[in-house]
DNA sequence: TTAATTTATGAAACCGCTTACATTTTGACG
DNA sequence: CGTCAAAATGTAAGCGGTTTCATAAATTAA
C-alpha cells in the first residue's frame, strides 16, 4: 500500500470514512469498540491522516509565521532569536506549527499568506503599516512585537522600555552618578527612539538636563560604539556613567574605558540593555536592563491565538516589565 | 465573493479552469492573450490560487522543516541561528518554505511529516537515530548538519572541526607556547568530542602529551568555564595558552585570568571556536576559529533540495572549512 | 414491550486545484 | 484551399479528508 488513506482503514475496519475521520478529529463522538478497531486497522496500514486533505476540507491550516522585518541579522539577533524561542513553544503547545521568515521575503510571506496557508503572522521589527494591512485584508490575523504603529487594530506586546531606562538611570543616580551620558542606538526606529526619549525624561525629571555633550548616536556595532564612547570621554567633564541603548553598544563603552586605561566601575558606570548572553562573559559582567525576550514571544501566540479563535477584548498593547540586572560594571 | 476559486475566475474570464490553471503556473502554455484574459479576471476579482488545494492536487507542499535537536537554548544558540539563517536565504530563494522546531518538539515535527506536510528536513544538533529512521520511512528527505550518525544514509553537513583545531594549535606552537591546555566541552557530543580528539592529535603529532593537568571538562558557561580555567591556572606548571571548545568558554577563560591578574596576550594566550559574535566584543578581542555557519546553512538547503530533486550522486559529507581569526587574546 | 429520545453510523457532496486525455484551433505547407 | 501536425483549450476524474443530513442502533421512559 503506497499511501494509506482513509478509504483504506474504511474498508479494512469495516466503517465508514465519516466514522474514520471522527475516530481521529473527534474521538468522542465514535463508540469505544467502533473506535478500536478503526485504530487497529490505522495501525496495520500505518495510516496517519493526511494534513493537507485535512485543511483543505476544514478551511484552515493550524501554521502561523514570524516574519522578522530587519536588515541583515535576524535570528543572529538574540533579541528576535528570544522571541522566536517563545512563540515556537508557545505555538507548538497549541497545535499550531510554525513558519519563519525574514524581511528580506517579506512578498514570499504576503503570498504564503495570500494562497491561504497561514493562519496568522507574528511581525517582529520595523515591520510597514503597508505591510500590515496587506496581511490584515487577506484575512490573516496579526500581531507586532517590540513596535507600534499609530492608526491599525492590531494587538502588538511590547517592552516597558521607559520603565526599563527608568531603572537604569535611577539606580546610577542613587550610586551618585550625575552626569550620566547616553550612547542611543539608531538603527531600530521605534525601540530605540523610545529608549533614547526615555532618557531625556527621566534625566529631566531629576532636574539633569541632558546637552548634546550627554548623548550621541551610533551604530549597533562594538567598534562604532567603542568610538564614539571614547569621544564621550574625552570631554573634558567627562561623564562617569554610560548608558548604552543595548548590550553591544555597552560593550563598545567598555572597550574605550579599558583602552583608556579607566577602572570599572570606579571610573566609569556601564549600563546596557537587553541582557543578552554577553552579558556574563564580560568581565567585570555587565548591568543591564533585562527584557524577558521569550515571555514577549509567548505573549504573541497568545494574543495571535485569542485572534484566531474570535476572541473578543484583546488587549491592543501588552507591556512586558523590565528589570534591571545589577551586575560589576556599575 | 468570499474568496474567489479557479471557478469565479474561470467564469469571468471565459476560459475552462484548466486553462486558468496553467495560466498560473504553466504561463507558457496559454496563448498570451487568453493569459491575458486570465489575468485581468484575476485582478479583478482579487483572486489568487489557494496553495492548500495545489499541494493536495500536486502532492506536494513546497516545505520543508528545520529541527533542532538540542536541550534548552536552541536559536539562542548563534550557531545554530546562523545555520537558520543560511537555510533562511536558501529555501525561500528556492521556493520552499521553512517551517521551524526544537528538540521539545520533535515528536511534533514527525507527526507534521508523518501527516505528509512537509517534504524535507534538516536536522541540527544530535539527533537521534531513531528520529531519522522514523522520517526516512516515511519518505521525507533528510539532511545533518553539524552531526554525524554511523550507518545512516543520508548527506550531512559538517566544519572541519579538526582542521579548525590545528590551525589554532599551529597557532599558538608558532607563537612560541608549549603548555597549551584545553578547555573542553561536555554537552554537545559530536562537535565537542570531535573537538577534543583533534586537540590530542594534533599536540601529539608535535611530540606534545597531554596530561589530564593540560584538558578540563565543562559545560559551556561561563562561570563553570572560568572555574575550570582557574583550576588550570592554579597549577604549578601552569598553561601559557588555553583552547577554549567554544567561545562561551573561552571567555570563560579570560574572566578567570582577569580575576587573576594576569594579562593577555602576555601571560595567557586564549583562543575560542566559533568565532560568535562576543569575540569582538570582548576586551581584548578573542582570537577564534571561524566557522561560516551561514555556508552550513545554504549547503544543507542545496543538499537537501538534490535531495527532493532525485538527483543521485549527492555527497554524503560536506565538510565547511574553518579559519582563525587572529585577535588580541593571543 | 413499545414509543420516544438520544446517540452512533453512513451516504454523498464538497473543499479548490491539477492533469491525463479528448477535442478544437492554429498555422505551415503542398 | 485542403491536409495535417502542433499548439491551445476543454472535460472530468482525481487528490484525501470533513461534514451535513438522513438513517439505524442503542437507551430511556412509559
Amino acid at each position: 500500500m503506497e499511501n494509506p488513506t482513509i478509504y483504506d482503514v474504511s474498508r479494512l475496519s469495516g466503517v465508514s470514512t465519516a466514522t474514520v475521520s471522527r475516530a481521529f478529529s473527534n474521538p468522542e463522538q465514535v463508540r469505544e469498540g467502533t473506535r478500536r478497531k478503526v485504530y487497529e486497522a490505522a495501525e496495520v496500514l500505518r495510516y496517519s491522516p493526511n494534513a493537507i486533505a485535512r485543511a483543505m476540507a476544514r478551511q484552515r491550516t493550524d501554521k502561523i509565521a514570524y516574519l522578522i522585518c530587519k536588515k541583515d541579522a535576524t535570528l543572529l539577533d538574540e533579541f528576535y532569536a528570544a522571541i522566536c524561542e517563545g512563540i515556537m513553544g508557545k505555538a507548538y503547545r497549541s497545535d499550531y506549527q510554525l513558519l519563519i521568515s525574514n524581511a528580506e521575503d517579506w512578498r514570499v510571506t504576503v503570498g504564503t499568506a495570500q494562497s491561504k496557508q497561514i493562519e496568522g503572522v507574528i511581525l517582529g521589527g520595523n515591520a510597514p503599516a503597508e505591510l500590515v494591512t496587506e496581511l490584515q485584508s487577506q484575512k490573516v490575523a496579526v500581531v507586532l512585537v517590540n513596535h507600534r504603529l499609530a492608526g491599525l487594530e492590531l494587538p502588538c506586546v511590547i517592552s516597558d522600555e521607559r520603565e526599563g531606562v527608568r531603572q537604569a538611570v535611577t539606580y546610577l543616580l542613587s550610586r551618585g552618578h550625575r552626569r550620566i551620558a547616553m550612547l542611543a542606538g539608531r538603527l531600530q526606529p521605534y525601540v530605540a527612539g523610545a529608549r533614547y526619549n526615555a532618557f531625556l525624561e527621566v534625566m529631566a525629571e531629576h532636574g539633569l538636563r541632558v546637552d548634546a555633550s550627554g548623548v550621541k548616536m551610533c551604530n549597533p556595532d562594538v567598534e562604532q560604539a567603542a568610538q564614539a564612547a571614547a569621544e564621550l570621554l574625552a570631554l573634558p567633564d567627562r561623564p562617569t556613567a554610560i548608558l548604552g541603548a543595548n548590550d553591544v553598544i555597552a560593550a563598545g563603552a567598555i572597550k574605550a574605558a579599558r583602552r583608556m586605561g579607566l577602572r570599572l566601575p570606579e571610573d566609569l558606570a556601564v549600563v546596557g540593555f537587553d541582557d543578552s548572553s554577553i552579558c556574563t562573559m564580560l568581565e567585570p559582567a555587565l548591568t543591564s536592563v533585562h527584557i524577558d525576550c521569550r515571555r514577549m514571544g509567548e505573549l504573541c501566540m497568545e494574543r495571535l491565538k485569542a485572534l484566531l479563535d474570535g476572541e473578543e477584548d484583546i488587549p491592543r498593547v501588552t507591556v512586558v516589565p523590565t528589570e534591571l540586572k545589577v551586575r560589576g560594571s556599575a
